[in-house]
DNA sequence: CTGTTAGCGCTTTCAC
DNA sequence: GTGAAAGCGCTAACAG
């Protein structure tokens, strides 16, 4: 920038003021200035800016798995989200596990990101609100509302409700539950929505019909895989989310068991992959893009110190081909 | 620090050289400024470090897709290879677009990453080229070899031989080939690929059987429509990507076309959703995690003024379900 | 309107 | 071994 202001004839100051608009400047030294700025294909250093501002126009984006569908949905709306505000992200993974998740939130802020949007994890809201003081985070997964800080919760048990109920309704009584870790909230809440669904249609709550599973492929095919060998007879799998579902539908595939001929088959999620499975699965969609785009719309708030509610798009049930009456 | 400097009653200087290890300190004042340290809860501001030494300890990755499980695989290698370097990535898409990605890079120039890892894209190799001028940079999908600037490229035309080759040795002849965009690279050379192999096995071309899609499942549907709708016999179908054989797959369970019973289907990529796919999908492996890893690593090198070459596992064809011997 | 000056938080000679 | 001082590149307050 020096050398800008030599060769322009000008100070420093007259050369920032220009890249600012911080003040009038005198035409010619203006036109003198932007050439010498071409000429010498200067551009300023956003560090140098940061360091004096206190600002680094970054925000930090903590996910537990990066190579998730689920994720990353969810990143393509912060993605797109952040187009032309002038903030880039920093992605790092917790990979589910809550000191890990510590670990990385103390990077971002020795980084001093200017706010951190914390995609669900294991953290307890206490450390959340701790970190809240240093930076303002936006989280999702868990029901916050401060100066600093906000959440976003999806309704999973209505969710789950959602899912089990329209199952009930095509006339299935023996319905499984695929569920996901019982240490993930997300996981218990749709398990009680299950049982709700069931109760209300004074269906007994059979705890043989419901396996764990790990939230991934591999996990479901497992899940069903015992499901099937321990013989209890079921006309319709409810999974706590779409990989699991994913995984269940190979092991029926591979035991020439039809979906959803023989059983019907519910996911959770809505992943972008979902409408292109055979059969395209019937689901319950979370808008993830549309959360995307509003935790950074709400961190954006944060950092101007302006109030953030948290308000998202209801989940719904998506009626594909995976579902049909019971015989 | 001055805080914690005045605190434990020694020079900022003395701080810094403990923090860093940079000389001896004696044991007492060691103690004293650790316990500040801690009291204080203080943590050096990287962005000053980064303004002293002129290296911002990021590295800007251009995908060209955020939410595509292609490059998230990529990433999931990228952010493994990254762990524990002290080095934190910030991830930018370019969409396929020539002039968004060279944006892009200047953003990521203006916030001083030391480095790019740029995966595939549009812009010329004499672009990429002037960018390397100013950062060091490592390209996927180019052959580039200069001090700083390295490129590595799958063998496209080779994995797409490896599939129809398959497909010829089951006793193939009328095989079809959902292609990609003409302006992608890898796009003509798999169809480069397969036109070679289909030629040695002295099959003659035949241009109804190439049509032309997205790289997209939609694409891919769309583009078995038509060639379904064109009347043109098949018994197999190659794929450009595994994303346009997902698309294929769901036309034609709509139409009530066995896979592979009635036709062979392989894609090329091998997504991590590809083992799960009804029925799982043979497909020619890319190593993508490892192409992550190794980006980064090459990266690494390029930074310290080490060279670096770029040697990734070779493509290799999986078999799963959905080929088989032609009836 | 514009130049001078000080300082963001850290590191690194250079003396002592 | 340790402190004082200068400086990374920029911006903002203060004079003029």
């Amino acid at each position: 920038m020096t050398d800008v202001a030599r060769r322009a004839g000008v100070s420093p100051a007259t050369v920032s003021r220009i890249l600012n608009g911080t003040a009038k400047v005198a035409d010619d030294k203006r036109q003198a200035v932007l050439a010498a700025i071409s000429e010498l294909n200067f551009a300023p250093n956003q560090m140098a800016q940061s360091l004096k501002h206190g600002r680094t126009m970054t925000i930090g984006i903590v996910v537990q798995d990066i190579a998730s569908p689920f994720f990353d949905e969810i990143l393509h709306g912060v993605d797109d989200g952040l187009k032309g505000t002038g903030y880039a992200s920093v992605i790092v993974s917790g990979h589910w596990n809550a000191d890990e998740e510590a670990e990385r939130i103390r990077l971002l802020l020795a980084r001093k990101v200017d706010g951190i949007i914390l995609l669900t994890g294991r953290m307890t809201d206490d450390t959340v609100l701790r970190f809240a003081e240093q930076r303002p985070i936006v989280s999702l997964g868990r029901v916050l509302q401060t100066e600093r800080a906000v959440g976003y919760k999806l309704d999973n048990e209505h969710g789950a409700w959602l899912a089990v109920r329209h199952l009930i309704e095509l006339g299935h009584r023996r319905i499984a539950h695929l569920s996901g870790p019982v240490e993930n909230r997300d996981s218990v809440e749709r398990l009680a929505g299950y049982q709700r669904a069931l109760k209300e249609a004074d269906i007994a709550f059979d705890p043989a019909l419901v396996v764990e599973g790990t939230l991934h492929e591999s996990g479901g095919l497992l899940a069903m895989n015992r499901l099937y060998d321990s013989g209890q007879p079921f006309t319709a799998v409810f999974a706590v989310n779409d990989q699991t579902a994913y995984g269940a539908r190979l092991f029926l595939y591979r035991k020439g068991i039809r979906v959803p001929d023989d059983v019907s088959l519910v996911g959770f999620d809505d992943l972008p992959g979902s409408s292109y499975t055979t059969p395209p699965l019937t689901t319950v969609r979370q808008p993830l893009y549309v959360i995307g785009q509003t935790a950074v719309q709400s961190m954006l708030r944060l950092i101007n110190g302006e109030p953030a509610d948290g308000a998202i798009p209801p989940v719904e049930l998506v009626v594909r081909e995976t579902t049909r009456r019971s015989a």
